[in-house]
DNA sequence: GTAAGCCTTCCAACGGTTGGAGGGTCAAGA
DNA sequence: TCTTGACCCTCCAACCGTTGGAAGGCTTAC
C-alpha cells in the first residue's frame, strides 16, 4: 500500500504521515526499489488511532505514551493503568479550563441585552476585569492543548 | 510611559506588545527622542482588554473583531454578543469531546487493570473507532483558538 | 565613569500542518 | 512505443502566538 492509499484508508493526510515519520512518532516503512514507501494494514490501524488522538489535542509527545499503552498489551496492567489515568487526568483538566472559559463568556453574554444599543457587558467585562498583578505569568494555553489556528490558508 | 511599565501594568509581557504592534492589532505608540515607545493609560487598557480575550481563547483574528466592536461607540451589542455565543459553542463541544476521549481512556484503564493476559478488546475497539471516510477534514482546532503549547521551552 | 537595567532591532525556535518547487515513477490509453 | 496524468520523492518556507537570545544604544544611580 503506498502512501496515498494509506493517507485516504487512515484519514491522516500525506504530510502528516511523513511528518510524523520523521520526527520518530512512527517507524519508517519499507520502500519500494524506486522508493515510494510501503504501508501495512496495521500502520494504517496505527495511523487511525493517531488521527484519533489528535482530533482531540493530545500533543505529539502525549501520543508516543498513548501509543506505548496502546501497543504493549502484555505489559503489567499497573503501569498500563498508571500511564492511562495520567492521560485521563490531563483531559479531565482541559475540559474543566475550556468549561471555565465557556462559563465566563456565558455569563458576560447573559447580561448583555443583544439588542442595537452600544451598552454591553460583555466588552466591559474584557476591558476592566483583571487587575494584571494578580495575574501570574503561566503558558496561556499550556492547560488546555488546544491550537489557535483560525484558518487553513 | 515606557514598555515595561508598561506591560507590568497590562499584564502582557514585551514581547507581545512589540508582536501585537507588528501585526498592527494595536498601533504604533509615539517615540521619545531616543527611540523609547511611550504608551498611555488608554493604551494600558486596550491591552489590558486583549490580555483578557486572550485568557479566553479568542484567536488574534478575532480580537481585531472585539477590539473594532468596543472601539466603535455606536456598535450594536447585539454583534458583540452574536461573536461570545459563537465562541461558547465552540468550546463546549471541545470539552464535550475531551470528556468523551477522557471517558474512553477510563474504560479502558478500568478494563486493564489486573488483568495479565495481553488480550484488550477495549483498546482495539479505541484504536479503530473512527471510520476515516466519515471525518470531514477541517481545521483541526480552528474553531477554539486555543494554543497547544504544553510547556515553555 | 561605570555598572545595572532599561530599551532597540533582528533572527530563530517551538508544535502541527500545509503549500509549493523541482524532479522521478507508474499505469493507462493512443 | 510514446505520451499523459496521477502518483511519489525530498527540501524549503510559511502560518500562528510566544519566547529566547544576540548585539547594541540609552538612562539612571552610585
Amino acid at each position: 500500500m503506498n502512501i496515498g492509499e494509506t493517507s485516504r484508508a487512515s484519514g491522516v493526510s500525506v504530510k502528516m504521515i511523513r511528518y510524523y515519520e520523521s520526527i520518530r512518532l512512527i517507524k519508517s516503512p519499507l520502500r519500494t526499489e524506486s522508493g515510494y514507501r510501503v504501508y501495512s494494514d496495521n500502520d494504517v490501524h496505527t495511523l487511525r488511532f493517531i488521527s484519533q488522538a489528535r482530533d482531540l489535542g493530545f500533543s505529539v509527545e502525549q501520543m508516543e505514551d498513548l501509543l506505548a499503552l496502546w501497543r504493549d498489551r502484555s505489559r503489567a496492567s499497573g503501569d498500563v493503568k498508571a500511564i492511562a489515568l495520567q492521560h485521563i487526568d490531563a483531559l479531565q483538566e482541559k475540559a474543566r479550563a475550556l468549561q471555565a472559559m465557556s462559563d465566563t463568556l456565558q455569563h458576560l453574554a447573559d447580561h448583555c441585552q443583544g439588542d442595537d444599543r452600544p451598552e454591553c457587558p460583555i466588552i466591559e467585562g474584557f476591558a476592566s476585569a483583571v487587575a494584571p498583578e494578580a495575574k501570574k505569568r503561566q503558558p496561556r494555553f499550556g492547560v488546555t492543548g488546544i491550537d489557535p489556528r483560525a484558518h487553513s490558508h
